[in-house]
RNA sequence: GACUUGGUAGCUCAGUUGGUAGAGCAUCUCCCUUUUAAGGAGAGGGUCCUGGGUUCGAGCCCCAGCCAAGUCACCA
């Protein structure tokens, strides 16, 4: 491995470290008593503490030094003086120990007492200090000014998803996030916990992948030598909980989705999913309403928030809005009780890109999503949606065109959807055919049937209904992030290309293969000149980076060079 | 998958018409006992993403590729 100039300095102060009788990477437990939060919650002047943390700055002035040590709760500044370190002649803690080995980025731990800087600002006057862990990487160090202006900001996307435990450290602001995401779920658990429904966990590897329209990805069980594929959804588990006889249930359920990856897309990403017994589509819009209000409080300390340019309000109630009202309001077209070919007409006439595989469902979709769904920034309930884009909702009781579901848009963008849900088990079945007979039609993302799914709902499933909440888009909207890999600790990074490093050795075969790109391989073992084991170890890792291959015709065995 | 932009020191970034690779912070040496983007003096540190090509000469031009971000397409 190549070392940088900095690495290789703190390598050797670990050695020098060692050499001294300190141990860079102690056993004990350090006995913290404190935190800096605490600290400044509660300062009294005098006061003794021992914390520990990451040294993120200093600022040495010969025989006193200020740092600033940064914990779980954030940073303190600590003074180190050369004669309360070291009280007796010896003054190699201080002179070697603190100002010639100690490093930014190392974790540490410090006895001292509180006091007041002359400018005013609280400290801890350091006694002893120990060392907790070495850091042999030097951190990226962002600064900033008294106006609070930030310089040398770490901010390449790459290296923040790739090193996550970096950008943790040293952007205060990532963290702050995370905190809240955290704070948002504990809010929604709360909520439910409150009303009596059961968190629970139903399974992530599934034998058929339902309850949504997705390409699923697809993996295999040797002992049953079965392929299973990892859910795109759990409704239909948690349906059948319903069926079992609990009154309602919810997960949060770690989807995973076969498909393109943007700002708003991860492959695997997270969906609260929640059912409850003898209730509709009416009820969920007031329970969701009522959640998102305390769960905007729990989060910022307030229902409103800003999104980039908007504030949003999720103060309830929300608006409810009739998917076939908003079309009319937005285009000026009434599609009510327009056929196949009068929706494709109308689509076409408002300059949408549309095909003949399209039906009904999707057009009104697609009229929604083009001209609609923009223009509703405040929370708002679109309702109602066209029965054949809805296989697992029940059909409205006013309109058999219609069903009973809501997607609730912010922002211009889904972030739930709810339906009463089907019960009747041999609509369903008729449902699940038709997205056969879809599916055979060419539609890749029809739903796969669920023989067993079905054999529950003919047990008898009460009239439930269920919501399914993007947190990672709820956590984006409430913490004002437009990306998605913000929001996730560790976003799906194409894997960083492995650095082959070749030995002395395997440079010679290279060497010796370049110009022609390829030779005789005897000929090339005698050339290279090297032992029968070096020669067979240096071949075989050649092989195995791909770096070479080895190529036989009858007697005749070739070396390659790869391009 | 397409297009656009980017990849240069540990970090953030300059780099002119193609002519010996730069700054700030960090690092190292020295000075400094209440500083805070501490300060002062000096020094070291580079696979210019990778591989080809053009050229006397490439960080810069051309071709191919890798990685990322953004936009679009796809995706309930």
């Amino acid at each position: 491995m190549q070392l940088s100039e900095q690495e290789i300095v703190r390598r050797e102060k670990l050695t020098r470290l060692r050499e001294l009788g300190i141990d860079p990477y102690p056993a004990a437990l350090y006995p913290v008593d404190t935190t800096a939060a605490e600290i400044d919650k509660a300062y009294t002047e005098g006061k003794p503490v021992v914390l520990a943390g990451r040294l993120m700055s200093r600022r040495i002035q010969g025989k006193a030094s200020f740092a600033e040590l940064q914990d779980s709760t954030g940073r303190i500044q600590v003074y180190f003086n050369r004669d309360e370190i070291c009280p007796d002649d010896d003054k190699t803690l201080y002179n070697e120990v603190y100002k010639k080995l100690l490093d930014i980025g190392d974790i540490i731990g410090i006895e001292g007492t509180l006091f007041t800087t002359k400018v005013g600002e609280r400290t801890i006057m350091v006694k002893h200090f120990s060392m907790l862990s070495k850091a042999l990487r030097p951190l990226p160090l962002p600064k900033k000014d008294a106006e609070g202006n930030v310089y040398d900001e770490f901010n390449d996307p790459e290296t923040r998803y790739r090193q996550r435990y970096v950008d943790l450290v040293v952007n205060p602001s990532v963290k702050e996030t995370f905190v809240k995401r955290t704070k948002i779920t504990n809010s929604i658990r709360q909520f439910y916990n409150d009303r009596g429904y059961l968190e629970v966990e139903t399974p992530i590897l599934q034998p058929i992948p339902g309850g949504a329209a997705a390409r699923p990805f697809l993996t295999h069980h040797n002992a049953l030598n079965i392929p299973l594929y990892l859910r795109i959804a759990n409704e239909l588990y948690l349906k059948r909980l319903i069926v079992g006889g609990f009154d309602g249930v919810y997960e949060f359920s770690k989807d995973f989705r076969n498909e393109g990856m943007d700002r708003t897309h991860n492959p695997e990403f997270t969906v609260m999913e929640l059912y409850v017994a003898y209730k509709d589509y009416h009820w969920m819009m007031d329970t969701t309403e009522q959640l998102l209000e305390q769960v905007a409080i729990d989060a910022n300390g307030t229902s409103k928030v800003t999104v980039g340019e908007n504030e949003i309000e999720f103060k309830a109630p929300y608006a409810r809005v009739p998917i076939l009202e908003a079309i009319k309001t937005h285009t000026g077209v009434d599609v009510a009780g327009m056929d196949e070919n009068q929706l494709r007409t109308t689509a076409k006439t408002l300059g949408l890109d549309v095909d003949e595989t399209m039906g009904v469902g999707k057009l009104i979709d697609e009229i929604f999503g083009e001209k609609c769904e923009h223009h509703y920034i405040q929370p708002t309930f679109i309702t109602d949606y066209p029965k054949e884009m809805s296989p697992l909702t029940k059909q409205h009781r006013d309109n058999p065109d219609l069903t009973e579901r809501f997607e609730l848009m912010v922002n211009g963008k889904e972030l739930a959807n709810c339906y009463s849900e089907l019960n009747d088990p041999i609509d369903q079945r008729e449902r699940f055919e038709e997205q056969l007979r879809l599916s055979e039609k060419g539609d890749d993302e029809a739903m796969f049937i669920d023989q067993d799914f079905l054999r529950a709902l003919e047990y008898g499933m009460p009239p439930t209904s269920g919501i399914g909440i993007g947190i990672d888009r709820l956590v984006m909207l409430l913490t004002n992030n437009s990306s998605i890999q913000e929001v996730l600790f560790f976003p799906q990074m194409r894997p960083e290309k492995k650095q082959v490093e070749l030995t002395g050795e395997e440079k010679i075969i290279l060497d010796l293969l370049k110009p022609n790109g390829n030779m005789d391989l005897a000929q090339l073992k005698s050339q290279a000149g090297l032992s029968g084991k070096k020669w067979d170890r240096s071949m075989k890792s050649l092989s195995k980076a791909e770096l070479i291959k080895v190529v036989v015709a009858g007697d005749q065995k070739s070396v390659v060079l790869n391009s």
